[in-house]
DNA sequence: CAGGGTCGTTAGCGCTCGTTAACCTGAGGG
DNA sequence: CCCTCAGGTTAACGAGCGCTAACGACCCTG
């Protein structure tokens, strides 16, 4: 987390531009609906001297997605390794842990998170693979987490509770006008406490009643 | 002009036909990944044979958006004025109403679903805005029940708590493997209870007003 | 049987798009 | 001073697209 500030210290190179400006555009209209006239006037060159830096418009959205989904996975096993290597790891730390990790994400880089689950199917048949396992391998880690936390959730169900939590993270870049939402910090705590609300429910659904706090 | 009654509950029409097939490629591979002849080889006739039907293929787009805004919002409205005339209408069940309806929608038209929120930006200006008034409402009719049932929480973070349910809601369409999750009302029941639990947490307990549960 | 409407067909036009080809320029090294 | 090479440029090509034009088969109805 302390990392990606880190990283953009220095000034970014021409292909990192590229592949941001890349990112907006592809999530504000669809892969299709990009030119690569456009993608080249967004870094101030133009057309075709985006050959320079990638073989392909393809290859932009591979790398893009690839890129994505790494990231998120490895996100989530570095939280799993350091919930397990400090003595106290308890599950329910390390789901808010994941919940908190997959926040961040969704709230810094919206255009990659509409990406990564709108256009995965314009990718070519090899990175589709390895992107859907990627994505696959990222689900089973918080199934695993779910699970050791609340055991008796049957697996298939607990896999589309994981999904369906995605569902709601991810949904802050839909939202038409958003200045007209809470604060960052805010909007991340209130999709925490959905997230953590939701999971609960999904084994007892007494807990989906309001009680009293006090 | 053929007649109406034929048509309610034999075959479905050719415009139905094409709107049906239409709507699952578009979700399969986006709008500008479809072209008009595979539309037309979808339902047997073949590429320009659609303009008999529809003066292109923006205006089926549009008439999909719409339409499923109209059908949304319908059903959203309906359920509040069947609460309102039924004498004992309660939050609860109104917002249970609400929730049992938007997943029948999101288990039964999941290509809609998927469409609802994905190729909005490819329609025309004036559809556009229609669709997106349409959705807006939509999410007011949510708010306000939602806000009947929890006074304590704030408007703002109603209406992204309404979205982020949405957005779980909605999430099933992006299983890879629809096989492996647990039947249909299982599934429905699951969603259900995930969608109340997400609803219940939404209010900050060290914050909440509770309502006599009387 | 004539005539029109409906619902198709095929051919092809015009445009846009991704990509390639050929050329240019400025910086660094021997 | 020349050569190289990275990183651009413009021109143009070929494919694919949405859409129109022109035509035809079929089914009514009078």
């Amino acid at each position: 987390m302390s990392t990606h500030a880190a990283a953009r210290v220095a000034a970014p190179t021409r292909r990192e531009q590229i592949l941001r400006e890349a990112a907006r555009l592809f999530a504000e209209r669809g892969f299709h609906g990009v030119g690569v006239d456009e993608i080249g006037a967004a870094v101030g060159i133009s057309g075709p001297g985006l050959y320079r830096h990638f073989p392909g418009k393809d290859a932009m959205l591979a790398e893009l997605l690839v890129g994505i989904s790494e990231r998120l996975l490895d996100g989530g096993r570095l939280r799993v390794s350091e919930d397990a290597s400090r003595g106290d790891g308890s599950p329910e730390a390390l789901l808010d842990a994941l919940i908190e990790g997959h926040i961040d994400f969704a709230l810094d880089d919206r255009p990659l998170i509409t990406l990564h689950d709108r256009e995965l199917d314009r990718l070519r048949d090899t990175d589709r693979k390895r992107v859907r396992r990627l994505q696959r391998e990222y689900v089973e880690v918080w199934v695993g987490v779910v699970r050791a936390l609340y055991p008796g959730l049957p697996e298939n169900e607990a896999r589309v509770t994981v999904h369906a939590v995605f569902g709601l993270l991810n949904s802050t870049p839909h939202l038409a006008r958003p200045e007209a939402r809470p604060g960052r910090e805010a909007t991340a705590a209130l999709l925490h406490r959905l997230a953590r609300g939701a999971f609960a429910a999904a084994v007892d659904p007494s807990r989906a009643v309001v009680v009293d706090p006090s």
